[in-house]
DNA sequence: CTTGAATGTCGGAATTACCAACATTATAAT
DNA sequence: ATTATAATGTTGGTAATTCCGACATTCAAG
């Protein structure tokens, strides 16, 4: 079974931490509350509450965000550059596979699925 | 004053789409929506509802299943940049031989040969 | 076809967001 | 420093959404 992630204080953490990213964007950007909650639709103190980790953020609300604040989602959720970005090696092997058949694809993916499977037991 | 985005029914729109790719990414790994769910502590149901644009996901969810899916969030929703570089299943393939061992990677790589020669040998 | 697993769907309970009004803080000008 | 105004924070009641359990349907293998 994979293990279960995030509690519920790690949760209000990361809140505080997508709120703390948001709330630096839009004054960098020099708009209000008003201005940006008007933008997406939604009460001016239901931003107030998104900056401040109080409210949950949707993923559809983040994305716009993003497009508005001319930054990548990722950014926002703290995504870490290495989870996005493949090693030069793993590219080189990408670019070979590109030409395959979706089939072959599939099948090379339940490949590595094995391969992975069988290197580590257990560590989601 | 900032032009609003985003009526109603183009929520559901994302919505389903970003439903789309969650479902797809979890059938491509082979897991059921029990396990997801558990993974990440809310009913099976709410992914089922997710899944099929019913519910919203919060930006913290999309985070971690994008972390279980080996997927960047930006994928998710739909953000285009790595992904004109590289088409997404052959990312994701990426993605997932990025954590084997060097030795595992040569076998996988061997095998990515094996399929293409196979390939070819047909259209030849 | 039958079985068991996986997924979908429903109503009522629980949680969360919205809303309006007011309170507090920040900013700028005099 | 004081005032005026904008911006942001907070609160309580209501509306909306999600959760939960039970049951229905679909899917895959034998």
């Amino acid at each position: 079974m994979i293990v279960p992630i995030g509690n519920d204080s790690e949760d209000d953490e990361a809140r505080r931490e997508l709120g703390d990213r948001l709330r630096e964007a839009r004054k960098y950007l020099g708009l209000t509350q008003e201005e940006v909650a008007g933008y997406l639709r939604i009460p001016r103190t239901a931003l107030s509450d998104i900056e401040s980790g109080q409210r949950r953020v949707e993923a559809i609300e983040l994305t716009r965000l993003a497009r508005l604040y001319r930054q990548s989602v990722g950014y926002f959720t703290g995504e870490d550059e290495m989870s996005a970005t493949l090693p030069p090696d793993v590219a080189h092997l990408a670019r070979r596979v590109a030409d395959l058949s979706m089939e072959d694809r599939e099948e090379l993916g339940r490949f590595a699925e094995y391969l992975r499977a069988r290197a580590s037991k257990d560590t989601l």
